[in-house]
DNA sequence: GAATTAAGTCAATATTGCTGACCTATTTCG
DNA sequence: CGAAATAGGTCAGCAATATTGACTTAATTC
């Protein structure tokens, strides 16, 4: 087995204990792992329907956001997204052209595309829920109401004050 | 403006409020927004001090699961982070290059490729933790600790029962 | 001694993101 | 009105991160 270093180190004699520096630090670190985890399992339950009609992550998103918001418009999208006009429009286009999304004129300002989601795209982001929802229902009955209230309060406190106006509908996409 | 659709379909009324099947629908997607969004913006924190030493988001996540297990084997972080061992490879090269993380033969098994962060290994994780840490402790502050069990019994139910078992210190990584 | 395992490696490819430049249609404002 | 700003689209090129499949080496296990 070729070596990186130059010099090979004999085996130490064991790999030091993860160091703490207090408390409060394993929590917060606790904490990190939950998110990593939790998010990585939650998103994985998508993916194998996504897989099967060959669309990505990426498809799962701008649906859902969509779906949620009919009548959005793309600046709206790209905010929430968080990713550049570029990028999120290989996703948009094939999302239309697949007969997913459709794109209305804006009534006040005709520039705008206004999108929304097709039956058939309803029907897509209804199927790629299901999966999540058995996730949140069990989390949600395992662990009862006073424990959704405090993962709301948590998630919403981590979350930029952009989105979490937006969660509210107190605040538009734009801002999220 | 060229149009995708061969018909262009004239501004319909207005766009239908969100369709919401039941009340219980309403939470779970209210759920969905709040994990995409917690996500995005914890990790978005870290990027500042990523960027700047030219990193990517894989070797944070890396480096924090080697600062979190000390000697653990390739094997092991590979089950973590659930990627590929060619994915892997690039990134854990990269940084035993740059002198973050140091390989040593294994005890028992010297096949294996026990992974330990060096001092300046520590020292990234440490300034990459700090500000996700603000967050979160931000968000614990705020919420009390009756949320902060909240939070944490809901992220535990939604992940897999080895990561599960892994934050438990009642399961390997391997089975993360 | 053979089979298995841990890890490393090579080559090729896909997805998802990025920048910068440039275009059109529309709205707003001096 | 005409200029500037805005919403959106598009092209070319590039970078990070992931994938699969095949193969190698060293060490362990049976």
């Amino acid at each position: 087995m070729p070596k990186r270093n130059a010099i090979w180190v004999p085996p130490p004699k064991l790999p030091p204990p993860t160091p703490v520096v207090d408390v409060g630090d394993a929590e917060m670190r606790l904490a990190q792992d939950l998110l990593f985890f939790g998010y990585r399992d939650f998103t994985a339950v998508a993916d194998a329907v996504l897989e099967e009609l060959e669309l990505g992550r990426a498809h799962h998103r701008a649906l859902h956001f969509i779906g949620r918001n009919p009548g959005i418009t793309v600046s709206g999208l790209l905010a929430i997204l968080r990713i550049t006009k570029q990028s999120l429009a290989r996703v948009l286009n094939q999302l239309v052209d697949d007969g997913y999304v459709t794109q209305a004129p804006g009534f006040e300002d005709r520039r705008q595309r206004l999108l929304t989601l097709t039956d058939k795209g309803k029907a897509l982001e209804c199927r790629l829920f299901q999966a999540q929802r058995d996730r949140i229902a069990k989390a949600y009955n395992e662990c009862g109401p006073q424990a959704v209230a405090g993962f709301r309060s948590i998630m919403r406190a981590v979350t930029d004050p952009g989105a979490r106006a937006y969660m509210d509908g107190t605040g538009s996409a734009e801002d999220a």
